[in-house]
DNA sequence: TTTGTGCGTTCTAATATGGAACTTATTGGC
DNA sequence: GCCAATAAGTTCCATATTAGAACGCACAAA
């Protein structure tokens, strides 16, 4: 099986997983829920790059998790749909596993 | 940031994901709740290359979130620890979000 | 001795990500 | 108007990760 074939699994864990289990995206939302809404924003907060960032945007919006607001030309708000509020007790038990369970490793410097 | 600095991150989320966002390993994590333990049951059942498996259970060993349980030579049973078992709200709250906001997308054929 | 199972490793090709520069449009100062 | 800064991408190239398949070794049964 490939990772993009995750989408017609009968297994919904599976299916959540071909939304928002690739790299960087659970980190995107985590941003939306602490607030954040631009483009900038998460592109400096999470130092991803603008290539990669621009497309999990760009499919959370299509996957209807994330809407795109124009506040000028050109220049967007990223906010949170229903269905991407529905995905606050992911990122709370994720935050409780991470507290609980993984120690923070300091980087050599 | 680099991916792989997650886990010097004050963020617990970003902690979590360190250990288990990297593609495969919750659906390999799944299949462990769901009673699986060997190499070539989550091989087969997953459809990953045995490349990644191999690479991914060793992750999760090191992290403390899986063990391995020898019952022959050279062939193991990976098992959950205390620390792996409880990722089940993670997965749960997973499990409840897809059932609800993710429909399932079928392949054409 | 041959076949089959379990658990990997190795190889090559295709995809994805990291890093930085470049584009287009808007905003603000002078 | 002109210049610099900001916002939201896009493009290019080097590196890293995944996919797919074959290969290896130990053991057990026939």
């Amino acid at each position: 099986m490939k990772w993009t074939d995750l989408k017609s699994d009968s297994c919904p864990i599976a299916r959540s997983l071909s939304v928002v289990g690739d790299r960087w995206t659970l980190l995107i939302l985590r941003d939306c829920f602490l607030g954040k809404t631009r483009f900038d924003a998460f592109q400096q907060n999470l130092g991803l790059t603008r290539h990669v960032l621009a497309e999990r945007l760009a499919k959370l919006v299509e996957a209807g998790v994330l809407e795109k607001e124009a506040y000028a030309k050109g220049r967007y708000n990223y906010l949170l749909t229903e269905q991407g509020k529905a995905l606050a007790p992911v990122l709370s038990s994720l935050f409780d596993w991470g507290k609980t369970h993984v120690g923070r490793v300091e980087i050599a410097g």
